[in-house]
RNA sequence: GGUCGCUUAGCUCAGCUGGGAGAGCAUCUGCCUUACAAGCAGGGGGUCACAGGUUCGAGCCCUGUAGCGACCACCA
């Protein structure tokens, strides 16, 4: 029995009854075409926020669409062990406790960070349970699980042996915090202000001065080489001579090289080829010498023994202050920059050369640039795809190695006596060179993108190409993610799948935006303006959370968290919770029902508003299967709303209780049919959308079916043809709405009734038909039809619609001067309708070009506003 | 510097291949009508950023301008 709407009595209690039952999970029905999506996965320690919340509710929607469609339907979850971000916060609690990973070692370390992992792993998942996430969690998977190792250990071999994977000493981006290389994508770039210092190198035997400026004063004691364009003739006689460095006095080469921009400050420029990736480029260009002025925790070194041991940032007004003692200091410039930073920890980037492995990109990135060109694979929508091509089309090679601990350990083993480098899955018994057996394994560990490149079909069972689960649902159907990890995940999943598989991953990519603050400020934990989701369910429930981050919205726009918007959602809920309560409370026995479901002649016996409501649910379930179809999830969820909301509850529940408090047995029995049958498609309509409340109000609803609605199929259109009823009850609606806004705006109070006087030629029968519902709903006291307006009362409020014309004789209420003022109003419109239609069709232009259904359209329209222009002349007379 | 997006009612946003501007919230008025006051009924409120163009017809297509935002690149 359904007592009041509150979430909380039902949402738990239901997910644990399904997650039971087994509906989770494919029906692995060979004969049914298999629809598959993979779930993003969270990093292993991470919370649910409310970007998660709004990719589960997306990916929950489609893939309970197709389950309810038939399709054998697998939604698979897991999480990503994260290297970074764990190993950080693993360390950190080392630290609270005075350690340190090195003091207790890497094995250690490793067992602290599965044992945390195991305390904090199951979080994220309990929540998207919540959130009514209906993804199969037998076949979860984690990215360091056996099985994924595996892969990612598969992988790195091939890509070696096919000669994609090298190892090689490259400038690549060092986080000092995290103590590792990190790839390009990880670098996030952020506007600093600072100053730019212009300093002076003498120039050898001469009396004169080359001019240089630079944003990192500490670094010109590695400056090994001063530049300038080769073309700029300012400095032409100086090439090729030599200037000193001060502090360390050391003799510099001046060198030209294209990449000097002359526009910019003096035109020449100081070359630091181990801190700069410029003027690394440049070192190796002119053979210059790389000189290395602080390590890899940007710690000093010995060129300038006061700061040696210094961090370099604390060194630099040391070496600013001398630089100004010895008169190389020629001015300090106000100055902002963009300053590579560290996307996981937000620390300043150190360009650095350092030996590291690589994956070769620019042939492994072909086939997937190609897949999204020919619209093999699809991203919706299509604008992210220039996003993806900018990226694919100028990578660089990928720095794939990490000095972590955490992470699959880089399968490569090193030959102690002779330098060759061994890679294999499994540690060589010898070195397939030499034969030594003093072998020694990388101390690094993979990007854990590298990992998660492979989630497409490692978390399927390969490489293991004749798993089932492989076979069965690789390529899967859609991908559902922000598009701030394109670069990060998606473009390196369609690369991989590519080379491992052979195929893409996935057919479409469905882009969503980003959840935003109520001030549409990007939520973050530094602001501290996150909404927690689970705060939001436990106050409003999940299905109204689900609701809200949907409704309104478009795929690949941002999004705003609007409080408001839950309030609609739950009251949206209980609105059909109620509309649920009216139904049941009403309604004969399920047998009557089904006997009459299953009557040859019960369309007979449906009344005109029967009909309309039917025709209309069948368009409703037509429009909101393509919008799904289409990922048009706002649309449709909006649409639902709509329908259930302003046209069953507001009207057609409102007609159909004439039939159910007044109407005999066999009346009763065929409105609770209809009832039933409209309000149960449209519970399946939205059960995707809003999961819990739908399953609790069916199986209140639907007694007679053993099947639970989230396992129920699809509604699917009829094939009737209700057009002209239709047509009859929207007419109906509109002069009951007019009805209704003259009394309100005469203030009629609603007990005052009257009589309903309609003229009309054309519908005489229908509105017979309808008289009850007229009756109730127009508030009339009785119902009149005549075929013309001889004798009516003198004081009567005038309706005029085309068709039929309405009379209600309230004669103490009527003042006639405002019912003429009234009247003048409805004319001056009408004339303005007919100035509109005839200028149209008066354009020689719209008549021979526009097409000849709206011509006709616009034809019909004057034809019907020239009647009802002419009746209200009349009346004004 | 490059690319992309946004600009529509007081607020937050929809508006599909061009054919009479919509929703929710807010606001105003009247209703405790036996599913629902988390409700019902009715109303007000928009030169769709601006300027051109294409078209019989533009919120929608094209060009340009302005403001805001995002991403990419990065010049010391």
């Amino acid at each position: 029995m359904l007592d009041k709407y509150n979430p909380k009595d039902f949402e738990d209690k239901l997910y644990k009854h399904w997650e039971e039952e087994g509906y989770f999970k494919p029906s692995m029905d060979k004969t049914k075409e298999s629809f598959c999506i993979m779930m993003p996965p969270p990093n292993v320690t991470g919370k649910l926020h409310m970007g998660h919340a709004l990719d589960g509710t997306i990916q929950d929607i489609l893939i309970r669409f197709k389950r309810m469609q038939g399709y054998n339907t697998l939604w698979l979850p897991g999480s990503d062990h994260a290297s970074i971000s764990t190993e950080m916060k693993v360390v950190e609690k080392l630290k609270k406790e005075g350690k340190t990973k090195y003091e207790i070692g890497r094995d250690a370390f490793l067992k602290e960070t599965w044992d945390w992992t195991r305390l904090y792993g199951g979080t994220i998942q309990e929540q998207q349970r919540k959130l009514g996430c209906s993804c199969d969690w037998d076949r979860r998977r984690f990215t360091l699980d056996e099985g994924l190792s595996e892969a990612v250990l598969e992988e790195f071999v091939n890509l070696y042996n096919d000669g994609y994977i090298y190892k090689g000493t490259r400038m690549i981006n060092w986080c000092p915090n995290c103590d590792t290389a990190i790839s390009d994508a990880e670098v996030e770039y952020k506007e600093e202000a600072s100053h730019l210092w212009h300093l002076r190198y003498k120039i050898k035997d001469e009396d004169r001065y080359v001019e240089v400026a630079t944003t990192r004063p500490e670094t010109m004691l590695g400056d090994t080489a001063v530049a300038v364009n080769p073309t700029d003739e300012r400095y032409k006689d100086i090439v090729g001579k030599k200037c000193i460095v001060p502090i360390v006095n050391r003799e510099i080469p001046i060198i030209a090289d294209e990449f000097v921009d002359k526009e910019f400050g003096t035109g020449c420029v100081k070359i630091t080829p181990s801190h700069d990736p410029n003027d690394y480029q440049a070192g190796k260009r002119n053979n210059l010498e790389f000189i290395e002025v602080f390590d890899s925790k940007t710690i000093m070194g010995d060129l300038m023994p006061e700061v040696k041991g210094m961090k370099a940032i604390d060194a630099r007004p040391i070496i600013v202050e001398r630089l100004k003692e010895l008169g190389a200091l020629v001015s300090i410039e106000d100055y902002t920059h963009n300053v590579g930073t560290c996307e996981r920890c937000k620390a300043k980037i150190e360009p650095r050369i350092s030996e590291q492995w690589f994956v070769k990109m620019k042939d492994l990135v072909k086939p997937a640039i190609e897949a999204v060109k020919n619209d093999d694979i699809k991203f919706i929508p299509k604008r992210y795809e220039k996003i993806y091509f900018n990226w694919l089309e100028n990578i660089q090679d990928w720095c794939i190695s990490r000095q972590l601990w955490w992470g699959h350990r880089i399968p490569a083993y090193y030959c102690k006596d002779c330098n060759h480098i061994n890679v294999a899955k499994k540690m060589p018994e010898k070195c397939e060179k030499c034969g030594s057996k003093n072998l020694v394994q990388d101390e690094d560990t993979l990007d854990t993108w590298f990992s998660s490149a492979l989630w497409p079909f490692s978390t399927l069972g390969w490489p293991n190409t004749e798993a089932e689960d492989l076979k069965m649902f690789y390529p899967s159907n859609v991908l559902v993610t922000a598009y701030d990890i394109i670069f990060f995940w998606i473009a390196r999943m369609v690369f991989s799948g590519f080379y491992a598989m052979h195929e893409k991953p996935f057919s479409d990519i469905l882009i969503h935006g980003i959840v935003r603050d109520s001030q549409g400020r990007k939520m973050s934990k530094t602001l501290g303006n996150g909404v927690d989701p689970l705060e939001v369910i436990d106050k409003y429930g999940a299905d109204s959370l689900r609701f809200s981050v949907l409704s309104g919205t478009t795929m690949g726009n941002d999004i705003r968290y609007m409080p408001e918007k839950l309030d609609q959602a739950s009251n949206f809920a209980n609105k059909i919770w109620n509309a649920a309560k009216f139904i049941i409370m009403n309604r004969p026995e399920e047998e009557k029902i089904i006997e009459f479901s299953k009557r040859e002649d019960k369309e007979e016996k449906l009344s005109l508003e029967d009909k309309w409501i039917l025709n209309k649910l069948n368009k409703l379930i037509k429009e909101i299967t393509t919008n799904i179809e289409k990922y048009d999830l706002g649309i449709a969820i909006d649409k639902i709303y709509n329908f259930l909301w302003n046209e069953f509850c507001d009207w057609y529940i409102e007609m159909a209780k004439i039939s159910l408090y007044n109407g005999d047995e066999e009346t009763k029995i065929k409105t609770s049919y209809v009832l039933d049958k409209v309000f149960r498609n449209c519970l399946k309509l939205l059960h995707p959308f809003m999961p819990f409340v739908t399953s609790r109000i069916y199986e209140e609803l639907v007694k007679y079916d053993d099947k639970e609605l989230m396992v129920s199929t699809w509604p699917k259109e009829e094939k009737y043809n209700y057009d002209k009823e239709e047509v009859v009850i929207e007419k109906v609606k509109d002069i009951i709405e007019k009805i209704r806004n003259v009394r309100s705006t005469k203030n009629i109070h609603p007990s005052r009734k009257s009589e309903l006087i309609f003229v009309t030629e054309k519908y005489e029968k229908e509105l017979k038909e309808l008289e009850a519902i007229l009756l109730k709903l127009g508030f009339g006291s009785k119902l009149t039809i005549k075929e013309n307006s001889n004798d009516i009362p003198e004081d009567a409020i005038n309706i005029i619609t085309d068709g039929i014309e309405l009379y209600m004789p309230l004669d103490d209420l009527v003042d006639r001067e405002e019912e003429r003022k009234r009247l003048e109003e409805e004319k001056k419109r009408l004339e303005s309708e007919v100035l509109r239609c005839e200028k149209m069709l008066s354009n020689p232009g719209f008549v021979n070009k526009a097409p000849k259904a709206k011509v006709e359209e616009e034809q019909e329209k004057l034809k019907n506003y020239k009647e009802m222009l002419e009746k209200v002349e009349e009346k004004l007379k």
